[in-house]
DNA sequence: GCGACAG
DNA sequence: ATCTTGTCGC
């Protein structure tokens, strides 16, 4: 994929927690200074759940509930990091295409684990990454965003390359796996804050 | 038919 | 994702 993102001033974690025995979805989307990663704003919002988790089609659980979070937001983010694929989907379209589209803003797929494609032994070191496959296709990569923890699955939302990706999520790692946008989120969305 | 399977 | 005790390591 092509980048054709502008300057990005205000990058954004999104993720999803579930309240009620998952009959509630909650989404939150915290918007961070960048580089600096300051918590410059954030939105939660809270729907009925109206979709079952099927591998395949998180963003038909997820989106609806992200995108009402978004609109609540003063200041719209220049780049969003989602939590779950990008284009490392059976169709190449995981939920930070979907949202990418829905919104017009440049997105980012980082997964903790998993869905399709293959890969090799990426090393032991901070910011080594190697390619996952499927087929021929580089559809993503895996990368090792800390020594010593399990690699993070990153690829293209909207309008994203995947070495471009590669170098926003590691510009937000500080000292844990999870990048510091995507940690504020998923603190913000399993209510403890 | 038997596994694999984002969150 | 969510539910949860103990445990290993810096």
């Amino acid at each position: 994929m092509r980048d054709c993102l502008g300057e990005v001033r205000w990058i954004a974690g999104v993720d999803v927690g579930f309240e009620r025995r998952n009959t509630v979805t909650r989404a939150a989307v915290a918007v961070l200074s960048f580089p600096d990663l300051e918590l410059e704003e954030y939105a939660i919002s809270r729907r009925p759940t109206g979709f079952p988790y099927v591998p395949g089609l998180l963003s038909f659980r997820e989106a609806p509930a992200v995108l009402e979070a978004l609109e609540k937001l003063r200041q719209l983010p220049d780049l969003l990091l989602c939590d779950g694929q990008g284009i490392a989907h059976p169709r190449r379209f995981g939920i930070a295409c979907h949202l990418g589209i829905l919104t017009g803003i440049p997105s980012i797929g980082v997964a903790k684990t998993r869905l399709i494609g293959r890969h090799g032994k990426v090393p032991d070191e901070r910011g080594s990454w190697l390619p996952l496959c499927d087929g021929d296709e580089v559809i993503g990569a895996v990368l090792r965003s800390r020594q010593g923890v399990k690699p993070l699955f990153v690829s293209s939302g909207h309008c994203v390359s995947l070495e471009t990706a590669l170098q926003y999520v590691m510009a937000c790692v500080t000292r844990f796996r999870l990048p510091e946008t995507t940690r504020w989120a998923h603190r913000l969305a399993s209510g403890s804050c």
